[in-house]
Order: C-alpha cells, then sequence, then structure tokens
DNA sequence: ACCTGAACACCGTTCAAGT
DNA sequence: ACCTGAACACCGTTCAAGT
C-alpha cells in the first residue's frame, strides 16, 4: 500500500491564507479596493465561500494582511548603514513608494493604524531619532509626528489615486474639483481656489513628500536636539 | 378661494437637503457609521427612499455634506485677533475637536480631502503663514504639511475610536492591540512593542496633537524664516 | 480536516406609480 | 414637483452537506 505521490488535484496547489492573500493582492492591484469581493476570489481560486473563510476569518482580515505584507516589504528595503536621518527618510519614501504602488493599501493602513507592520515603521524611525540625539523624552512625540504625516499622506494619496481613476485622469480629476470648489466660494474667493488648484496641477507628490519630512525633521531637531552652531543651514 | 395656511402636513416640516444632513449627522453622532443607511433615514424622516434620492444624489453625497458641515463649523470659531502661529494652532484644534465630537467625519476627511470645507481650512493656513513672513515659495509646502498631519490624526484618531467602541473600551482595545503586535513579533522584540504599547496608554492625544504641530511649525520656521536671536527658544 | 455552494440577512439604488 | 415603496442587483457571511 505505497502512497501515490500526492493525487494531483484540479487546483495547482493546496489552499491557504498565503495563496489567498496573494490572490488577493493581485485582485486589487489590478481592479482596486471595490473589485475585491470574495465572489471573484472564489472564481480565481476556483474554491467555495467556506474554503476562503477556513483560512481567514473575514474579508477585514484579508485586507490586514495584504496591507500588511506590502508594507513589510517596503520597510525591509532601508539600507541599514544609512546616517540615522537619511535612513528615516528612506523609511518613510519607502512606506510612500508602496503606496504609489499600492494605493488600496494606504487607504487600509489610514484606516487601521496599529498593524503590525506599522509598529515596525515606528520602531524603526525611533531607533534612528535615537542615534541622531533625540532624548527620550521627546522620541515618542517626534516618531508620532513624523508617522502620522506618512499615514495622512498615505490616505490622501490613496484618496487622489481613487478619485483620478473615477475621473479619467489627473487633469480632469483637478478639474472637476476645482469648478466644485468655485461654486462653493464667494466671487471673491474664487481666484484663491483657482490658485491652489494650479498648485496642487503643478506640484509633484513625491516632491511635496519629501518636503514635508524635511521641515518635520528640522522642527524635531529644532525643538529637542542640542543647538548647533547656525552655519549651513541650507534646507529647501 | 382663499389658501388655507399651509394644509398641516404629517411631518412638520417639509423634505430638505438641509434636513436630510442633519438626520444624518444625528444617526451617525449617536450610532456610527455603520448605522447610517437609507432605511433607517427613511424611518427617522418617515418618507421613501426616492424623496432623499430627489435630494441628495446618494450616499457619498450625504456623507460628504455632513462632514462638511462639521469642519466649517470649526473653522469658523477661530478668534480673527489671534497672533498668526497662535491662529493656526487655534485653527487645527478646532479641526481636532471637531473630529473628536464626530468621529465619522475624521474618516470622510481622510477619505476625500478636496472638500470645499478643507480648502477654507487650507486658505486659512495659510494666510497665517503668509504674516508670519513665511515666503510665498515655501508656503504650499508648508501649509500641505501641516493639513496633511490634520488629516492623518483625523483618520487614526477615527479608526482609534471606532476600535474602542467594537472593543469596549480604551484599554481593552489596547490590551489587544498589544497582544497582536507581541505575538507578531520576535521574543526579543516585545519589550519594545510593550513598551510603545505602554506610551499609547498613558499618553494625552490632544497634548500629543499639540506638541506635533509645534515640531511642524518649529520646522517651518527654521527652514523658511529669516533666522532670530536664537534666546528663549524652550519649545517643549 | 478541508472544501462546496445554496441560502440568509443585509446593503445602495432604481423606477413605475401615485399626489 | 415631490413623494412612496416594491423590486433589483449586489454584498459578506453562515452552515448543512459532502469528501
Amino acid at each position: 500500500m505505497i502512497k501515490p505521490p500526492r493525487p494531483q488535484s484540479r487546483r495547482s496547489e493546496a489552499l491557504s491564507k498565503a495563496r489567498i492573500v496573494a490572490a488577493a493582492i493581485a485582485v486589487l492591484d489590478e481592479a482596486g479596493e471595490d473589485a475585491l469581493t470574495f465572489r471573484v476570489l472564489t472564481a480565481r481560486l476556483s474554491t467555495g465561500f467556506g474554503a476562503l473563510y477556513h483560512h481567514v476569518g473575514s474579508k477585514d482580515e484579508l485586507l490586514r494582511a495584504a496591507a500588511g505584507q506590502v508594507i513589510d516589504e517596503a520597510a525591509a528595503h532601508v539600507a541599514p548603514e544609512a546616517a540615522p536621518d537619511e535612513a528615516v527618510r528612506e523609511l518613510a519614501l519607502a512606506v510612500f513608494d508602496a503606496i504609489d504602488a499600492h494605493p488600496w493599501a494606504g487607504a487600509q493602513l489610514a484606516r487601521e493604524p496599529w498593524q503590525a507592520a506599522l509598529l515596525q515603521l515606528f520602531r524603526g524611525i525611533e531607533e534612528r531619532l535615537a542615534s541622531l540625539g533625540v532624548p527620550g523624552g521627546s522620541r515618542f512625540a517626534a516618531a508620532s509626528v513624523l508617522v502620522h504625516y506618512i499615514l495622512g499622506v498615505a490616505g490622501q494619496y490613496t484618496a487622489g489615486a481613487r478619485a483620478q481613476l473615477a475621473e479619467g485622469n489627473r487633469t480632469a480629476f483637478l478639474a472637476k474639483v476645482t469648478s466644485d470648489w468655485a461654486r462653493a466660494q464667494g466671487q471673491a474667493d474664487q481666484a484663491a481656489a483657482l490658485g491652489i488648484a494650479a498648485q496642487l496641477t503643478e506640484h509633484d507628490d513625491r516632491e511635496q513628500f519629501q518636503a514635508g519630512i524635511d521641515i518635520i525633521l528640522a522642527g524635531i531637531s529644532a525643538l529637542s536636539l542640542p543647538p548647533r552652531t547656525p552655519t549651513s543651514r541650507n534646507g529647501n
């Protein structure tokens, strides 16, 4: 009675949480957040609902796991030998780029920020701030601002991506927003609204994000680092 | 044929967008985001679906209008004679407090940050930064960081409030998060996770938020304001 | 233990019909 | 013009039944 070498099933591999999460990420990347339903997952993995629920518990848990994986990968790619303030910038940018590539993950993180992956980010930032000389008493607050900012941008970036998808393209989207603003403003304020819309049109999201990180790092340094010789401070 | 003085209808007032939005805000405040459905609204206003759709277009539009109203009210309460940096702090805190009172509004703003109400906030901040001496070239970036940060905190604050509601209370919620973290970490890192959880337990959200605003304002000042005599800089 | 898929309890939204 | 509510086209989730 020798066991047959695995009775080649219809599916190539057995179902597992990892395979379900991978399929979910694929659907999310290809077609966005609204497209992820248990029905398309059952079709894609050729199973039933019960099989999925046997491995994942709920749709929320699935979304959490998918976002966690994306962020984990991003945060792992930071060069360990970088100078501490550069490392903070790299960490922040890695998360930004991950969310650029997977906008749905930004929405998820903004919604449930206590995921383990973000704990890693927080700890990574706090560690670098310590190397930078930020004293223990203000380190928590300093790391918090950075993480809050990163998540704030993440959420809004995602929102923009989703809306641009719905509206066709960035230009069309901004045109619609601008006209909505103009309608909501008094006549006198329409010029200001147009000015802001123009700056939104021109600016580069990634550069803007980096400029924000620089401002916050400068603030942390100003408030909680021993003052240095005030030369060569050209931050722009 | 004199018209009767308004044939006292079953409902006290005619249906209108304003009344629908008011009812929506009431439901959201009383029972949270998930509780707002067109079905409970029809019951509360004793009408049918079609009547609601005749005034609001979609649930998204309703949510937008509700959040917009809450933020508009908050931003309007800032004393106009305040010093510019104090005014920025007041604006930020007003939004924070509004979201504390209406957590669902935070989620909505994080999801669709281009609402007209936020344009007002942005302009209010930019104006004050101009008074503060921040040059035009960096003012947009500076105001952006502040707004991104405010919205980031808003989103996460809301997430926390929602989770605490689900979990029973803040302590129970933090206990659950901590145990999730501990499970996800290696043994060696559990201490660090516990330390962060402890700081989360102790800190006051509102104070933390203010500390963040101070850090960002210090960074703006360091990077784009003419240097002052470096005395009496005690920001903590 | 793992999987299947009909069925349940909801949603937001539409629309023919009323006044 | 404004309102009504049955009906439609979806969801996430459960669960008795299979292997």
